[in-house]
DNA sequence: CTTGACCTTCCAATCGTTGGAAGCTTTACA
DNA sequence: TGTAAAGCTTCCAACGATTGGAAGGTCAAG
């Protein structure tokens, strides 16, 4: 299989799949003898489980750690538990600093006009005159 | 005022601040003679405004946008509206996403025990072989 | 045998921020 | 006055994840 056929299954870009070999993310893929990459099923299932941890906001670095836990038979399932919960808190930090942002302008923004004229609360806001 | 000084008024590093020069967020400070940038109170005054809008999530181009708005004294607040407004859509999806990783990550960690024993819901999960 | 679609590597850009190196200036102190 | 520390300058590189492109080799269909 060459790589635009494992990239199109598996729903990661062969720029990618290039890229997690390289940052050893990945094995290297075996090579054919004119030198392209050449893919199996296997690989195909392993770019899958990236691409479904990464859907979920992994990073790569915490994708490798579920790679090894993956295929690691005598892994302890607090373990996996473990690196999510961290991703877990990681996602609610960021979810609250945003949701902390949108409060901060939706009250700037409620209470601008939004015409024609220059009064603008939203801007006297970001002037530092009040801290909201 | 030297440029550490106005850093730390302003609560934007030194470094940042050379920064935003070089790509035109704000005018090239005027220098002493020996060449060290130099500032005065209006410079903080603005800088706290760029740091306030980055505190919002602001990117640097909307910052332009509203650092323009605030210098014209004949805006109309609509615009300052439409700039946020854009921004708040931003954020709402970028919550939204997260959220919806989280929720998905909450699901499949309950369903792991989180013990020694291999088997594991949330790889199960990332494995393919359902899509929760 | 040519053409187009693929593959390869390498380099650059994105965005915002930080770090460091090399060299100059100012400040502080003996 | 001499010197050392601290602060300034510019330039270059890195972070993380991804995309884009250029230059050149390879494979398939016509």
């Amino acid at each position: 299989m060459t790589i635009s056929e494992v990239a199109g299954r598996s729903g990661i870009s062969a720029k990618m799949i290039r890229y997690y070999e390289g940052i050893g993310l990945i094995r290297a893929a075996s090579r054919t003898d004119s030198g392209y990459r050449s893919y199996d099923e296997a690989d195909v299932h392993t770019l899958g489980f990236i691409r479904r941890a990464r859907d979920l906001g992994f990073s790569v670095r915490q994708i490798g750690g579920l790679l090894s836990l993956w295929q690691d038979r005598e892994r302890a399932s607090a373990d996996v538990k473990a690196l999510a919960s961290v991703h877990m808190d990681e996602l609610r930090a960021k979810i609250g600093e945003l949701q902390q942002m949108l409060k901060t302008l939706e009250h700037l923004v409620s209470h601008c006009r939004g015409d024609e004229r220059p009064h603008c609360p939203i801007l006297q806001g970001l002037d530092g005159e009040k801290a909201p």
